[in-house]
DNA sequence: CACCTACGTCGCGCCAACAT
DNA sequence: ATGTTGGCGCGACGTAGGTG
């Protein structure tokens, strides 16, 4: 098994980088870095754990979850997996503790465009055996990725594999769950119900059709009934302020539960956001410590602390504001395959790769506005000369109180040449700046440098 | 804009297959 | 024989698209 167990989790309780939750193809990726570089090749919300070790509920708290801009909460765990049997194909997906992660669905990944094979998905549900000997779902889910053709096996262990474990809580009610299991046991004894009337049927014909009637009639209340409870139950869930669904596909096709939910520019941010994760990850201490928990720790009160502050679907809906450059970056984005993006996936909620001309000062000087100001690079009236600059920055715009100003921090600055996917020719020290929001060039005038 | 229909996804329960 | 895994079908749920 993992070295990790639910041992207290070591990081801060800020909540995790994570920029929308990985589409399967970008999650087998992630796994396939693990497996090549260990954790310090992924993002940090991926986390070692012991997922066959312990109950989910206790890995729940014992790890901190990973929170998408889009308000998708999930813990990224890898875990190692031990086959039943030496000849057995199949995992023990027995936990300590009692529970069994029943597995559900499973699909093959292919990856694009050569459609090779390169890893399996399963959807898994946590069962418990209740009083009377019957498994019992828990609400707690999981998606299980595991590379193909045994190339997450783990060297020098018999049987053990790596895997990628997605744990999430059912989107379903556990109430209306309940609900609708109370259903179907009223369906099944409607159905013993019409059996014994077809037992019936045999009887005198009179009493036969009395019979069918009954049991028709018990199905009609039965279903009326059912609706009811359905309805009753979804009102509940409204009022208690049930907890976000948690999206565990890709992002670019959030499942109907998230979609009903989120308004179109939050989605719209969302696949912004992720196509514009397409810069190579900063060095590995910044995955340590992530850029954004960095500023905020240089500065005690600093409108990244209000940022950071401001509750994740609310952050995801100030993103919702594309501009120009964040289109010119997903654009260029757009031309990176989604295996590249995922491997590229920084720790950081990173908004865009922006590929823009930008008035530089003084590349490698460069003199960045102070964090309360408000100018930035981008709306500097003066344009010495047209640099073509590839950047990097937060996906959490920084918003102005009282203000329709906004900016993000720039976390890495490459001068780059000619057409996307760009030739990278200079990194620059970008510390310290910012990227004004384009949707407020207005106030500074209308794009000082173009490309 | 409201309503209806078709469709896709996912959770759940059942059960066959397999190893021990 | 027993326990466990994983495949499969069904139904619920929600979305997208069409129509009036």
């Amino acid at each position: 098994m993992a070295s990790a167990g639910p041992d207290p989790d070591p990081q801060p309780p800020a909540r995790p980088p994570l920029f929308a939750i990985p589409s399967d193809l970008e999650a087998i990726e992630l796994l396939r870095l693990w497996k090549e570089g260990g954790a310090a090749a992924v993002p940090s919300w991926i986390r070692p754990a012991e997922v066959y070790g312990h109950s989910p509920s206790e890995l729940l708290v014992a790890h901190q979850p990973a929170t998408a801009a889009d308000g998708a909460v999930a813990w990224f765990l890898v875990t190692t997996v031990r086959h039943v049997g030496p000849k057995d194909p199949r995992i023990c997906r027995v936990v300590k503790g009692g529970g069994t992660w029943k597995g559900e669905h499973s699909h093959p990944l292919v990856s694009l465009p050569d459609r090779a094979l390169v890893g399996t998905v399963r959807s898994l549900s946590y069962t418990l055996k209740g009083d009377d000997g019957k498994e019992l779902r828990t609400g707690h889910l999981m998606r299980e990725y595991r590379l193909s053709g045994g190339a997450g096996l783990v060297a020098g262990s018999a049987g053990l594999e790596i895997a990628l474990c997605v744990v999430y809580n059912s989107p379903r009610d556990a109430e209306a769950a309940a609900a609708k299991a109370l259903e179907r046991a009223a369906a099944k004894a409607a159905k013993e119900q019409e059996k014994t009337a077809d037992r019936a049927r045999r009887a005198p014909q009179a009493d036969a059709i009395k019979a069918r009637r009954a049991a028709a009639m018990a199905r009609r209340r039965g279903s009326s009934k059912a609706q009811e409870v359905a309805a009753a139950n979804a009102a509940a869930a409204v009022a208690a302020d049930t907890p976000a669904w948690l999206a565990l596909v890709s992002a670019t096709t959030p499942p109907r539960g998230q979609a009903s939910a989120t308004p179109t520019p939050l989605a719209a941010a969302t696949t912004l956001q992720r196509a514009a994760a397409a810069t190579p990850p900063p060095q590995a201490a910044a995955a340590v410590t992530p850029p954004l928990q960095r500023a905020a720790a240089a500065a005690t009160t600093t409108p990244l602390q209000r940022a950071a502050a401001t509750p994740p679907l609310q952050r995801a809906a100030a993103a919702a504001t594309t501009t120009p450059l964040q289109r010119a970056a997903a654009a260029a984005a757009a031309t990176t395959t989604p295996l590249q993006r995922a491997a590229a996936t920084p720790p950081l909620q990173r908004a865009a790769a922006a590929a823009a001309a930008t008035p530089l000062p003084r590349a490698g000087s460069a003199t960045p506005p102070p964090a309360s100001g408000a100018s930035s690079p981008v709306g500097s009236a003066s344009c010495p000369q047209k640099r073509q600059l590839l950047l990097e920055v937060g996906a959490d715009p920084i918003l102005m109180p009282g203000s329709s100003l906004s900016w993000n921090q720039v976390y890495d600055a490459q001068q780059v040449e000619g057409d996307p996917p760009f030739k990278r020719t200079k990194r620059l020290d970008c510390s310290g700046w910012f990227l004004l929001d384009a949707g407020h060039t207005r106030k500074f005038g209308q794009s000082p440098c173009s490309a």
